[in-house]
RNA sequence: GGAGAGAUGGCUGAGUGGUUUAAAGCGGCGGAUUGCUAAUCCGUUGUACGCCUAUCAGGCGUACCGGGGGUUCGAAUCCCCCUCUCUCCGCCA
């Protein structure tokens, strides 16, 4: 959420981020709002005033043994027209609310403008491609073959989207998961979370994932309750609604399946693990100074990166335009995995500097070194997803023979086994 | 799921309709005293919004005692609904 006043005094510039974004807000009926919604709270606030002060001039008259009934009779009167302003009020600020949630953040000023991912910049590429001597295979013939996935049996439970991991194939999930959350509390300085992966309205409007886009994610109606599409959306809520006592920045690393529909994907990359409706991810989330947040941007990329680089597969980090960037984000780095099979790059990362847009919107806090409360900067990225990382993995390992070689890096979890074969 | 108790400032904890625009203590900050530390004494203390002075500050006002409604001239206090916490019972991996 932007902040009101911001919006009030900095209005072109607002105008022209919007246009850089191509989004369409309407700041006029905005601004309109904000201006009638003062005007009904300064005439309310005065009257209150004024009953404050006769009713405790009644108060003591009273107890003088002085009749009162006029001064009450007429501040009857007041009373009625205050909660006809009181009502007032309440509709122009919830209106005002419903105008201003789904306004995007204003993006950096660096970043590249554009009107679509086609505008995106590659910052690195780092590793090699892989030259086979052989017809490299997809991730869905490897992962048959060698008996790690059953998609068949994926879909006769649940539909289509869904992925049973059966043996080698669970552990190789599961070592994933495991070296990258030991390198991110070991190495990187994250604390581990396990987070619940159901949340409620409040937590999913917190991180913007409502309004905008209720549409693209499981709801339990019954309770009122949603699957997490990320576990950013219960990291950054940890701190909801608190000024934090405690020294920044706060950096949470998470494992979460995250659960997502795919609304508007239907009938794209419908074959194998490269979109589905529920994966696994490892997630970093961190609470900085505002000052320090677009360094931090830079680093929680590099703990992405780091990931890749002990896999030993080919990536490249891309900077997203002003058309492409995500709702909530000033900034953003997608990083892209070269599967080796698809002859494509595959998204397994996108690490974001949402500024004080979120922290607004969650009222999240911390005392500044003057100890004024200030909102603090959040920040997020994959550090990696799974299944993408899975395929990637598949297709650059995968050996003339038809097994998969083992990253050195992985060996270690999965019983010193440096070869998938099939059985 | 049933019954009961509770939720007050950074923390502890008073407060059952109007001198409480929340007592007191602790903590924090500033100062005094003091070889040093400790102790003692004095002062101070939150957040949000609005308006104003024409401004890296201040003044005025409004709201905030878990959240939302209601009664009243006036609500932390009375009434209703909701959320959460604790205790007991039931159920359960």
């Amino acid at each position: 959420m932007l902040d009101l006043r911001y919006i009030r005094d900095n209005e072109a510039a607002v105008r022209q981020a919007m246009a850089q974004r191509g989004a369409e807000v309407d700041l006029d009926g905005l601004l309109r709002v904000d201006h009638a919604r003062r005007a009904v709270l300064q005439e309310a606030e005065q009257l209150k005033s004024e009953r404050n002060a006769v009713s405790k001039e009644i108060g003591v008259r009273k107890r003088a043994g002085e009749d009162t009934t006029d001064q009450q009779s007429r501040m009857r009167c007041v009373g009625q027209r205050i909660q006809e302003l009181d009502e007032e009020s309440r509709r122009l600020q919830a209106d005002l609310q419903e105008r201003l949630l789904p306004i995007p953040n204003i993006p950096c000023a660096d970043v590249p403008v554009g009107p679509d991912a086609s505008g995106n910049r590659v910052v690195r590429e780092v590793g090699t491609r892989p030259a086979f001597d052989f017809e490299p295979a997809t991730h869905v013939d490897l992962a048959e073959r060698l008996g790690l996935v059953d998609f068949a049996r994926g879909a006769k439970i649940s539909g289509s989207g869904f992925l049973v991991y059966t043996g080698w194939g669970a552990r190789l999930e599961r070592a994933l998961i495991q070296f990258m959350l030991d390198l991110h509390t070991r190495e990187h300085g994250y604390t581990e979370i396990q987070p619940p992966l159901l949340c409620h309205a409040a937590t999913m409007t917190g991180t913007g994932q409502l309004p905008k886009m209720a549409d693209d994610m499981y709801a339990v109606e019954s309770d009122g309750l949603y699957l997490i599409p990320t576990a950013e959306v219960p990291l950054t809520n940890l701190h909801r609604e608190e000024l934090l006592d405690r020294p920044l920045p706060i950096k949470y690393v998470a494992h979460t399946p995250c659960f997502r529909r795919e609304a508007g994907a239907a009938g794209r990359d419908t074959r194998g693990m490269i979109r589905v409706h529920q994966f696994d991810k490892v997630e970093l989330v961190q609470l900085v100074e505002p000052d320090q947040s677009y360094a931090v941007l830079e680093e929680l990329v590099q703990h992405a990166e780091t990931v890749l680089q002990r896999l030993e597969l080919p990536y490249r980090v891309c900077e997203l335009c002003t058309g492409d960037l995500g709702f909530a984000a000033a900034r953003c780095y997608d990083i892209e995995l070269w599967a080796a099979g698809h002859q494509d790059w595959l998204e397994v990362s996108s690490c974001s500097n949402f500024e004080d847009f979120q922290a607004r919107r969650a009222g999240i806090r911390y005392r500044d070194g003057a100890g004024k409360p200030r909102f603090v900067h959040t920040l997020n990225g994959s550090g990696v997803a799974l299944a993408r990382l899975y395929v990637a993995l598949l297709e650059q390992y995968q050996q003339a023979d038809g097994s998969v070689r083992i990253p050195a890096a992985l060996c270690p979890y999965l019983d010193g086994k440096d070869r998938l074969q099939a059985v």
